[in-house]
DNA sequence: AGCTCAGATATACTCATACAAAAAGATAGG
DNA sequence: CCTATCTTTTTGTATGAGTATATCTGAGCT
């Protein structure tokens, strides 16, 4: 088995063999080839049958054991953690889920996180912004009007936009939550590009958005999002918000 | 350095040198002991210095590493990572930060970090739990009658009991904030124990919960969990929610 | 003076091997 | 049948050698 140059296209770059091991184990894992509870063979089997040295395979089963992917105690082994240990919101782990095929039901959980933080995110921002905030908003406004929702570096300005805004809550708790907003986002306009040859621009909303958030009011600013959201939401047909089971 | 036996009462209990190695230095890191940017001295220097292999020392950064707390490439060292890239909500970083003296502003973002992940949850779990998550909650109720809440048991059993809520949305990326909303749960409780001798018995409130959602009512689960984070921040009189700067 | 490129160098990274420690499982004794 | 001890498997730690790569240096060119 293979892996280094080139493993997955786009994101597969330069990674040192532990990273690299632990990323394709970790999608291993979360794209259900391994069930919880499942016992790895032992250090020297699986080295060897990766050709790579136990030192690196040891050093991605620490990684993968650090975002609670795995555990391993002597003579027991190492085992595949229940799914509700897993770090589900580490940015590695979304990275790696979404490499693949990403499940549906969890974008749909993400989405639906996205819906209850952002809202209030959009409301403490409104009264706790600082000048710089509201720049870096309009810098990824100018962006994703510059470049258009279709092409990377809109993408990545609606990004810089969101992340802004989770900073100007001053809540460094909320602001960690970033990544997995900006996993949501992403997915939201993948999909959008996807079932629409001409999707709806979006940035009346989010211009509608800053303004609430500039004029500080917070009560207009989370009124902005969750119709950004709502609009968003409509444009994923596919995405059923009801029920729970896929 | 030594490190091993009882490093922090309470938690340090049997944990492997890279563990153990972990836990020191990212509590130091989290405690502001090294700047952002800062540069970590080399692996021989290091491991040495601190008494322990390359080997135990290389993992131990492997998994500080998968947190965000660091960077490292060839020829320029290991650097600690700005902030802003810190995964603040993971269960070990939240161990580490509370094994000392807290930040008491994280404190106050996590608690409005509850504040916002609560009510939702409990609305959506008004709607989509099952028997069985009932039954946790039920048994986490019980927990905290039977052994009161000055108890290991009784925080435990109030730990189950909002950990099962969050499971009750069916909602995995919500799920994985339960270690996140229980850190804010325990030192809301561990401050209400320091400034009040005889604190308020919270048990209405998540009777009332329960209630709420056991009826299938969304809108009043939302109030009553609104209500109990109310009284929750009553008892912590030190805590200011207005003022973002510390 | 500024830029491009080639080389030197420091540093993390990988490998192989040996040994230590821990914990699950087997075995003997009560 | 339960308890304690011994055995053995598996991870954990240590060490030394060698590789790869990003940064820095400086020469040569524009």
């Amino acid at each position: 088995m293979k892996l280094g140059a080139g493993a997955t296209a786009g994101k597969g770059r330069n990674l040192r063999i532990h990273q690299a091991l632990a990323r394709q184990i970790g999608i291993a894992i979360l794209s259900g080839e391994h069930e919880p509870g499942e016992a790895f063979g032992g250090e020297i089997e699986q080295s060897e049958a990766l050709g790579v040295s136990r030192t690196a395979y040891r050093e991605a089963m620490r990684i993968l054991t650090a975002k609670g992917l795995l555990e391993s105690r002597p003579k027991a082994g190492t085992h595949v953690t229940p799914r509700r240990r897993w770090n589900l919101l580490d940015p590695d782990m979304l990275e790696w889920m979404f490499s693949g095929t990403p499940d549906e039901r969890f974008i749909r959980d993400l989405f639906e996180l996205r819906g209850v933080i952002e809202p209030a995110a959009a409301e403490l921002a409104a009264t706790r912004h600082y000048a710089d905030d509201l720049a870096r908003m309009d810098e990824g406004l100018s962006g994703m009007r510059r470049h258009g929702l279709a092409s990377a570096e809109g993408q990545a300005a609606d990004h810089d936009f969101h992340t802004a805004l989770l900073d100007a809550t001053r809540n460094e708790a909320l602001a960690s939550l970033a990544t997995s907003v900006a996993a949501a986002v992403q997915w939201t306009t993948r999909f959008k590009q996807r079932f629409h040859k001409q999707p709806r621009d979006p940035l009346p909303e989010h211009e509608a958005l800053r303004d609430a958030i500039a004029s500080r009011k917070p009560a207009r600013a989370r009124k902005a999002m969750e119709e950004l959201l709502r609009l968003a939401l409509a444009d994923m047909p596919n995405i059923n918000m009801e029920d729970p089971r896929s």
